[in-house]
Parts: C-alpha cells; sequence; structure tokens
RNA sequence: GGGCCAGUAGCUCAGCCGGUUAGAGCGCAGUCCUGAUAAGACUGAGGUCCCUGGUUCGAGUCCAGGCUGGCCCA
C-alpha cells in the first residue's frame, strides 16, 4: 500500500514536512558523502554571495542552477565539494554599519574607532551569512554548509597578496595620479566598474552660460557653458570642435561672442552674426579666467584648445576644461599641456589657495560662484538642466572628480593574455565571450585601492624616504621583514587597523616604512577564490584535482567586468590559464510587470514570502524552465501560473496513480509484464519517457536547464492528457489481467524516472512522490537524492510509436473539432468517422491507433475515406519539403502543372498510391498531401494535411445509446455529490417521462457496469437515497441513487 | 560613435538542420469532458513574424543595410 495522496496538496507546508524529515534523517549528510570515494569529479566554484543584506528572489533564481548542476552530478556519481562561499569586505558592509550606528563620514568612524567598527563589520557578515544559509537551506539548497568560505578569512586575503606579489615582479603595480569619480561622503574613489554598475541617477543640475573675455580681442569673450559651476575654479582651458562653423555675434546688449553656430539660439536674445569660421580658426586664444584672482590659478595660462569631441547638441560648442576636475580633462591635458589644478580633498571640501572658497563644500559655493562671476561681468545666464549624473553607488551621494593618487595594475601586458584564457572558456550564452573581450577591449588599468577601513589590506609598503615601493607576499614574508608592531599584530586577522601596526624596513635605503593605508578594491577578494579556497598555497595537490572549475554561473549584470573579469585576470597573472571551463550566465529579474525590482518601489519579494506562498519547487521550476537570455518576469501570478501548469497536474497523475493503484493492491515489487509485450499505449510512453531521459540528459550535461524543463513539460502534458487520459479505464475497470498489470508497471516507471529526472530541478515534490512510491521496493534507497539518475534505455526508444501517438492526438483533436462544428457532443455516439492521411504509410500506421482514436471520439467506425465521389471539394498541395530537394530550380514548374490538373483525378490517384502524371512531370504519391474540404452529410476538419469528417445524421439507436451515456454521466456526478467512495455499490432509481424505459431497457447493463449499480429499477427512490431532478437529453427524469451497505 | 542582445497574437514568450496553412500560456468569447473533480480538454476570434534588399525552387529561420527598444562601453 501507498501513501493515500491529498490532491489538494499544501505545497509550501509538505516542503516544511521535507525538510524537516531531511534534517532528522539526516539525508544531507548522506548525499554530501555519497560519492566521496569517486574517481570522477565535479568542481563548481561558487560565486561567493554578499553577505550584507537577507537573499532575495533573485538570489534563489542563480542559487537554483548551482544547486540543480550539482545534484545532477551528484545523482551522475560525482565527487563534489559542495562548497558555498561568502562575500565580506568592502564598503557595502561598511555602509550598513555606518547606518546602523548612525555614523555619517571617515572622520565619524576614526572617532567611533576603526577597530570597533571593523569588528561590527565582521558580525554583520556572521549575521547574513547565517540568515542567508537558514534561507538556502528553505530553498532546498544542498551545501557543505559547514564548510562554506569566507572571502574575509586569512587564508582569501594572503593568497591575495602573492598575487599582488606575482604582479608587482612583473613591474605591473602602480600608483599613479589620475581623476576619479569620487564620492565625498565615502571619501574613496570608485573603480571604472563601480560607476557604471547602476551608477547613475536623473538630476537637476544648474545649465550655467558664462563668458570669457578674450585677451587678445578687447571686448570679445567666448561664450561657454557648464553644469559644475565649482569646477570654473580650476578652469585652465577651452574646447572648440576643429572642423564645426563657429559664428562671431553681436548680441542686443553689445556683447561680442564666440560661439558655435549651430548653437547660437542658446544666447536667447537678439543677435547678428558679424563672421563665421571653422573651430580650429580660434586655436590657441587665451582668455582671462573666471577665477583668475584666486591663489591657486595664480600664473596660469589659460587658452582655447581643440577637441574632437566637442557636442552640437548642448552647450554652447565651447567647453570650461578643468584637467583637476574631470577624467576626460585629466587624459586630454596630458596631450595639450593645459595646467592642472586640484580644488578638493577627499571629503569635497575646497583645499588651500582657493580663497573664499576654502574649507567650504563643493555643495554650498554655487550661489558664491554666480554673485563673484557677475561681480566681474562674466555672467551671462542661467537655468535648470536635467542629465544623468553618476552618484555613489552604495550612498547614493552625487559623485565629484577629483585628481588623486590610486594603485593599479597595469592591463598593457595582460590584456591579450586574458582575452586568449577567455576564449579558451565555454561561454553559455555564447555571446558572453563578445561581452567579455569588449570589455577586455575597452578597459583602463584596474584601480584596486580603496581609502576606507574594512577590506583586504594592501600590501604596498611605499618608502616615505626613497618612494620605494615593495609587496609583501604572504603572512611569513611579513614577519620576517616586520621590523616593528609584529607583537601588536600577531594573533588578529590582516586587518585594518591591526595590520597597521606592522612595518618594514626599506630595501633601499634602510628607512622603516609603513604599509599604505589603502584597502583593496572588492573583486580582489571573489576573484582569487578558485585559488584561495582550494588550497592552491598549502595543498598544490589537492589544488590541482578541483582547479580549474569544470562549472561557474552568476547573472550577467556587473559580472563580466566584475566576477568574471577578476577571475580571468587573477588566473591569468598567477597560472596563465582559465580558472573555469564552462560558465553559465542568465538575465535580470523584474516584476510581474516586466519592471525593475526595487525596495523602495514596494515591488521586490522577499525570499520567504516568496517560499511560503508559491512554495520553493513553483520557484525553482519557473527559474529553470527561463531563457537565460531573457529577463525574468518574476511574480506571484507567474509562479502560480507554473504550478497550475506543471506542478499540479503532475501531482495529479502521481495522486490518481496512487489511488487506484491502492484499491487494486498494487505491488510494483511484484514485477510487471516485459516492457516489449505491453500494449501499444504502454510501449509508446516507455518510448516517450527513455527519449526524454536522453535529451535531458544530454542538455544537462551542456548546462543547459530550459531545453531539459521543456522537454518535460512536454512529455508531463503528454502523459496527463493522453496516457493517463486513455488509459483510465484500464486502471478502473474491475478485471485483474495483464493489461491492468502492464498499465500500473508502466505509470509506475514513468512516475519513479520522472521523480529521479526532476530531482534536481524540483527536489521536494520528487522526493515526497519517490519516498512513497519506491517505499515497497526493498532495495530503493531513503531518499530520491541519493538515487542514480535515470539512464535512458535506448531499445525502447521507437519513433514509429511516436509517429503513431501523435497521429492519434491529431485525428482526435480534428474529429473534436468537426463534431464540435456540427453541435454533436463527444458523449453522443456516432456511426463512423472517416479520415484522410498524409501517405499510404500513415493509414498503416492508423491500425496500431484506430482504438485509441475511436474512444476519443466516440464513434463505431473509423474508415480511410475511399469513396471519393462523396467529396464535392479536393484540396491537393505539393509536399515541398520532398519535390523541392528533387526538383530544385523546376519546382515551380512542378507547382504551376499541378495547378493546371484534374484535382479530383490526381487526388484519386494519390490514395491509391500509384504514380501522379502532373503535367510533363510523375509525381509519386507521397509527393502530393491531398485533403478533402466537403463531404456530403459530413461535418469536415482539416488541418496539415490531415481530414476527420463527421455525419451530422444521428440514428435512432444511437440517439438512446447516447442518452444512456448521458445518464451514466448524471449518475457518476450525483455519486460525487452525495459523497459514495468510489468502490461503493449503489441501486439507481428513476421516474419521469416513458421514453426512459426504453432508454434503461436497450443499455441496463451498461449503465449498472459503469455506475457500479446492482440493479435499475423504476420506482420512487426509497428514504435515503440521493435524489436529483435531471434532464436527459430532453427527457425529464428524478433519479435516485441508493448506496448498498459493503 | 562602438559592441552585445532583442523585436513573432492584446500581454508574456516558444519556434531544432530553411520546407510553403507559424505555435503555447495568460486574457477574451463559446463548448465539452470528467471515477485526476477548487483539475482538465476543445473550438473560435486575434499575426504585414520591425522595415528594405539579397541568397534560394522555397526565408519567421540565412546574408546585408536600416529602424525601434534594452544592456554595456566611449
Amino acid at each position: 500500500m501507498f501513501e493515500p495522496v491529498d490532491p489538494k496538496m499544501d505545497f509550501p507546508a509538505m516542503e516544511r514536512e521535507i525538510l524537516r524529515w531531511w534534517e532528522e534523517a539526516g539525508i544531507v549528510e548522506k548525499y554530501l558523502r555519497r560519492n566521496e570515494d569517486s574517481p570522477k569529479r565535479f568542481s563548481f566554484i561558487d560565486g561567493p554571495i554578499t553577505a550584507n543584506n537577507p537573499m532575495g528572489v533573485h538570489h534563489a533564481w542563480g542559487r537554483t542552477y548551482k544547486d540543480m548542476f550539482q545534484r545532477y552530478k551528484t545523482m551522475k556519481g560525482f565527487r563534489q565539494r559542495y562548497q558555498n562561499g561568502f562575500d565580506c569586505q568592502g564598503l557595502w558592509v561598511e555602509v550598513e554599519v555606518e547606518k546602523e550606528l548612525g555614523l555619517d563620514s571617515k572622520r565619524e568612524i576614526e572617532q567611533f574607532g576603526v577597530e570597533r567598527f571593523v569588528e561590527l563589520c565582521k558580525e554583520r557578515v556572521r549575521k547574513y551569512a547565517a540568515v542567508q544559509t537558514g534561507q538556502s537551506i528553505r530553498l532546498g539548497y544542498w551545501m557543505d554548509w559547514d564548510n562554506s568560505y569566507f572571502t574575509m578569512s586569512d587564508e582569501n586575503n594572503y593568497t591575495i597578496w602573492h598575487f599582488l606579489k606575482v604582479c608587482h615582479e612583473r613591474g605591473w603595480i602602480y600608483e599613479g595620479t589620475d581623476v576619479m569619480p569620487w564620492c565625498p561622503r565615502c571619501g574613496t574613489g570608485l573603480s571604472q566598474q563601480e560607476v557604471v554598475t547602476e551608477g547613475y541617477r536623473e538630476m537637476v543640475h544648474p545649465g550655467l552660460y558664462l563668458m570669457f573675455p578674450l585677451l587678445d580681442r578687447e571686448g570679445e569673450s567666448l561664450l561657454v557653458w557648464t553644469t559644475t559651476p565649482w569646477t570654473l575654479t580650476s578652469n585652465t582651458g577651452a574646447y572648440v570642435h576643429p572642423d564645426l562653423a563657429y559664428a562671431k555675434v553681436l548680441t542686443e546688449d553689445g556683447e561680442v561672442l564666440y560661439a558655435l553656430k549651430s548653437r547660437l539660439s542658446e544666447i536667447k536674445r537678439g543677435y547678428e552674426v558679424i563672421e563665421e569660421m571653422p573651430g580650429r580658426a580660434l586655436d590657441g586664444l587665451r582668455y582671462r579666467g573666471p577665477f583668475d584672482e584666486l591663489p591657486s590659478q595664480r600664473g596660469v595660462e589659460h587658452r582655447v584648445v581643440l577637441w574632437e569631441e566637442v557636442s552640437e547638441s548642448e552647450g554652447t560648442g565651447i567647453v570650461h576644461t578643468a584637467p583637476g576636475a574631470g577624467a576626460e580633462d585629466f587624459k586630454i591635458s596630458k596631450q595639450t599641456g593645459l595646467a592642472v589644478i586640484a580644488p578638493l580633498d577627499e571629503f569635497g571640501v575646497f583645499v588651500d589657495g582657493f580663497d573664499w572658497l576654502t574649507g567650504r563644500s563643493v555643495f554650498e559655493v554655487n550661489d558664491g560662484i554666480y554673485e563673484s562671476l557677475k561681480a566681474k561681468g562674466a555672467f551671462f545666464r542661467l537655468e535648470d538642466y536635467t542629465h544623468r549624473y553618476p552618484v555613489c553607488w552604495r550612498c547614493d551621494t552625487e559623485v565629484v572628480f577629483r585628481l588623486v593618487d590610486e594603485w593599479f595594475i597595469s592591463m598593457d601586458e595582460l590584456r591579450d593574455k586574458i582575452a586568449d584564457v577567455a576564449r579558451r572558456v565555454r561561454w553559455i550564452p555564447e555571446f558572453g565571450l563578445q561581452r567579455e573581450l569588449d570589455w577586455l577591449r575597452n578597459m583602463d588599468d584596474w584601480m584596486i585601492s580603496k581609502k576606507r577601513f574594512w577590506g583586504l589590506a594592501l600590501p604596498v609598503f611605499k618608502c616615505g624616504d626613497c618612494g620605494h615601493v615593495e609587496v609583501i607576499g604572504s603572512e611569513t614574508e611579513l614577519e620576517a621583514r616586520a621590523v616593528e608592531g609584529w607583537d601588536d599584530f600577531a594573533g588578529h586577522s590582516p586587518h585594518r587597523p591591526w595590520i597597521d601596526a606592522v612595518k618594514i624596513q626599506c630595501s633601499e635605503c634602510e628607512a622603516v616604512v609603513p604599509r599604505i593605508k589603502d584597502v583593496g578594491n572588492v573583486w580582489l577578494d571573489a576573484g582569487i577564490v578558485p585559488y584561495s579556497t582550494i588550497g592552491y598555497r598549502n595543498d598544490r595537490d589537492y589544488w590541482k584535482q578541483w582547479f580549474p572549475a569544470d562549472w561557474i554561473s552568476e547573472s550577467f549584470p556587473g559580472q563580466f567586468r566584475g566576477w568574471f573579469y577578476s577571475l580571468l585576470v587573477m588566473s591569468t597573472a598567477l597560472e596563465d590559464t582559465e580558472p573555469f571551463r564552462n560558465l553559465y550566465s542568465y538575465a535580470t529579474m523584474r516584476d510581474g510587470k516586466g519592471e525593475e525590482m526595487h525596495k523602495s518601489k514596494g515591488n521586490a519579494i522577499w525570499f520567504e514570502d516568496g517560499a511560503e506562498k508559491m512554495g520553493v519547487d513553483s520557484m525553482r521550476w519557473l527559474y529553470s524552465r527561463q531563457s537565460p537570455v531573457a529577463n525574468l518576469n518574476f511574480g506571484f501570478s507567474t509562479a502560480d501560473e507554473v504550478r497550475r501548469r506543471f506542478i499540479i497536474p503532475l501531482w495529479n497523475i502521481y495522486s490518481f496513480f496512487v489511488t487506484y493503484a491502492n484499491i487494486d493492491g498494487y505491488d510494483p515489487s511484484a514485477g510487471g509484464p516485459p516492457a516489449g509485450e505491453r500494449p501499444e499505449l504502454d510501449r509508446w510512453i516507455l518510448s516517450e519517457l527513455n527519449s526524454l531521459t536522453q535529451s535531458v540528459t544530454q542538455s544537462l550535461d551542456g548546462y543547459e536547464p530550459e531545453p531539459a524543463a521543456r522537454r518535460i513539460e512536454a512529455f508531463v502534458e503528454d502523459l496527463s492528457n493522453w496516457y493517463v487520459r486513455r488509459s483510465r479505464r484500464r486502471f478502473w475497470k474491475s478485471d485483474a489481467d495483464q493489461d491492468k498489470l502492464a498499465a500500473y508497471t508502466t505509470l509506475y516507471e514513468c512516475l519513479t524516472t520522472l521523480a529521479r529526472l526532476l530531482a534536481p530541478f524540483i527536489p521536494f515534490v520528487t522526493e515526497s512522490m519517490y519516498r512513497n512510491l519506491a517505499a515497497p521496493i526493498a532495495d530503493a534507497r531513503e531518499s530520491v537524492h541519493l538515487e542514480a539518475f535515470p539512464e535512458a534505455d535506448e531499445s525502447l526508444i521507437d519513433g514509429g510509436l511516436s509517429s503513431a501517438a501523435r497521429l492519434a492526438m491529431r485525428l482526435s483533436s480534428l474529429g473534436r473539432a468537426a463534431r464540435s462544428q456540427a453541435g454533436v457532443k463527444v458523449r453522443q455516439p456516432v456511426e463512423r468517422a472517416l479520415v484522410k492521411l498524409r501517405s499510404a504509410s500513415e493509414e498503416m500506421r492508423l491500425d496500431s491507433v484506430a482504438s485509441q482514436v475511436r474512444d476519443e471520439l466516440n464513434v463505431k467506425e473509423l474508415s480511410v475515406l475511399d469513396d471519393e465521389s462523396q467529396v464535392s471539394r479536393f484540396d491537393v498541395r505539393l509536399d515541398f519539403s520532398k519535390v523541392g530537394p528533387k526538383y530544385g530550380p523546376r519546382t515551380k514548374e512542378v507547382s504551376a502543372a499541378l495547378e493546371k490538373s484534374d484535382l479530383a483525378e490526381v487526388a484519386a490517384l494519390a490514395q491509391s498510391g500509384k504514380p501522379v502524371p502532373v503535367g510533363a512531370f510523375t509525381l509519386e504519391p507521397d509527393e502530393l498531401v491531398v485533403a478533402s474540404g466537403a463531404i456530403e452529410g459530413y461535418s469536415v476538419a482539416s488541418e496539415g494535411g490531415y481530414t476527420v469528417a463527421v455525419p451530422t445524421d444521428i440514428s435512432p439507436e444511437l440517439r438512446l445509446e447516447g442518452a444512456a451515456r448521458e445518464l451514466v454521466h448524471l449518475l457518476q456526478n450525483m455519486r460525487r455529490a452525495a459523497d459514495f467512495d468510489i468502490t461503493d455499490r449503489i441501486v439507481v432509481y428513476y421516474e419521469g417521462d416513458a421514453a426512459l424505459d426504453e432508454v434503461i431497457g436497450l443499455h441496463a447493463g451498461y449503465i449498472r457496469q459503469e455506475t457500479l449499480a446492482d440493479d435499475v429499477r423504476r420506482g420512487t427512490p426509497p428514504e435515503g437515497a440521493h435524489v436529483e431532478e435531471r434532464s436527459v437529453n430532453g427527457l425529464s427524469a428524478r433519479l435516485g441513487a441508493m448506496r448498498q451497505a459493503r
């Protein structure tokens, strides 16, 4: 006996129950050890999840893939490490801890105490690592949770040191001066990677027009436009486009101005053009700067330079440049020789040398700047200007551009090597490679420093006396080189502030040198994991066994220049080899309407909410069937649809099976007839099952979950809507014969195979099914997840069976359409259906499925249309897939000849299987597709060369039979309404229309059999019977069903 | 300006190696079946497969150019 199955399962409750059992029975433990002695290895290396907040449903998407492939490989017998990773260090954690503490700047952190602050960062990471672990377990993600790696670990940090030392030895590490996007609140530069990720906001800035008076042309000025007035303090030049047309104009207010001709409308007052010239004519003109009175501007020459990128679509075509406050400007200044003035300190406050501005924040000086410009007569016009402008990705503060010293890894020598390594990897989807190469072509040197507290301590020591730079590659090297502070540091993790105590001696000048204060870029932390987590430094043999990863997976946004990039850079530098062989990547999660999910918008779904409302199997299936290149629209209704369309039908089949298996006492351990000796329907579904197993295996071996999931859906649909639908009677008939046993055995095999095939996708439903179904089998494993993945038995795959079943389904569908058209319901038997197929070989095939089609369409007889005289219209077409290749360019002539032929004649010949002369050609019958348009006395439906026709006239006998079936239908409904058991026997009573006697007289046996009635009697139903007044095909009846004692 | 992706029904998306009558789900209208019963099936309406050219006997599918949207880089 199987446990009875609740057809209205509460899936989330079931999942919780199974989680409890997994825990109690130690199943995960057994799973993790299942293959520990296997010679086959599958190396998955986890991209660390930031342990800074609870995980969301979008993380569950990626984790579903990770779990699926590890489970699949486990079932296939591969030994694995099952190691999860947590990303720990970096600004994102600092910002959250700052919020908790109510701190708002680096100064406040320093006052609070860096040591306490860093401890709190560590604590936060541990807390959320635990939260995410719990959530992942709820998802059914089976990992070795006690063995997760943390990027803040000593080993991770020291392995990065090693990497940096290798880079340094090759001369790639340098300290550079550059203008970087800078967050004045966080007090740190933002790397290229950080700014381009969601780092832009729409904002309103001043659009300020002002004049730069030309020194060499008295009374004439350049008209300039800027959206960052504060940078005017550091102006040293103005760009004009060399080739565009500029104009000199006289305004109605008497100003003589230069501006781009196409932008003169910006003047917004009356003017006349005095002269036109190309931009290059203005090259080198000197002008009086807007803030020449500031000490920092002393001695600076301001002049016009040419730049081809000057925009024609905004401003005046004359662009103010402050090379100390703009990234592009700084680069250009190296060629033009324009002076560089750096105005801001790390908090965005003006430094010394800026007179009244010094000590004031960049965000509060605009009004003063306007006043000053007005006083100097340089102010022209001010308006609001809305544009996208970078903000700090962590705290949303508006970014400034600031001249700073940062540390970089030079990419000049690495760039091409990395590209070669990237090309050795299989990228899924394929275009991933193009994206990565595109990034590799465009990237700048990698900025690895950050002026913060919580992160990798860059092991860089720069001598204050002689400028010599040294990079320390390990903790032992540091200890050996330490001349000061080692005792204070010993016993601590290599983080600030403890590490800052250690000083070394300069190997050039013997000065005592402290570490630079900077911490590292977070992508270093994640990029090193294929080295740090598998013993690269300390156990090279072990490392070689697991490196490179066979498979990694993350979503695209950010990763091509984030994790994928850092993995490639670091592995190329260390070993010049690929750190992973296959990469599976996927798009972005949106809400149910396709809009971006944001906590602030209120359309984000918490993982727990999702899990408890939809059940994680629904979520997991939704993810599994998603095309990875497309964004996933995720919502409660989409998950619900998945449950309705896939999980519930699957469950219904299972529940159906268990219901009848229990009634019949089916015992799977007793075996059944050999597959080859079972009825065609069984052999068909087994063929489909094995072919499914084959293609799912192939897809998963190729790391493509989506086609696997879609194939499984199609199979479940066939199983439900054809196999079970067609087999129902076999299960509930009363004889216990071979046919019934074959049906049970077949459906049992389908369900247990499906449970194993689906186990990596939906671990809960499959576990529930498998445990119940496998219980009677002596050597079954206790959990489906300890089972082997199904192996396809190719000998059971038979394309002919598949075609026959497709044919049956198609004919049934057409027959229903024909019935529907004529208004004859399926319950009403009809004499015959006429069918017309595409070929003679299909007619052979028809025999094997004719009984199914007859049954499905409720017809007495199924025959191939042979009396062509009844057909009043023929539709004959070429089968181009055969004719095309054979006749090539002459296909059109064949087609034209056919159109001129007598279609009835052609059809007749084709039907009889003889060669058909068509014009100058002779066609084989199977090169033609013949359909019948209309047939006298029939309702006809045609599609794709198939025709099914059913008669529109019904004989009186058939009407009576129809009424009997109607009666059975009503009685069945009454049985259910009365809540009788499926096996209860009844006595039927009826009163009403006299014509009922004839119906019942003829079909009492049938009615008794179908409704499990011992007798059918005319008369008033006794007390206690279930009674309903009904119309039976127009005959009024009062029906009673009386349950008999068991 | 460059790279990548997408454009198929009202909406969300399938469509393998090119085969001539393009599918599913949701939604809408209607019907049916049901001893899987708070499921299921069918029918119908709804398409310029973004546009233009090319290759081909044949193009939603391949090629070129363009348009629109998204992502990325300048």
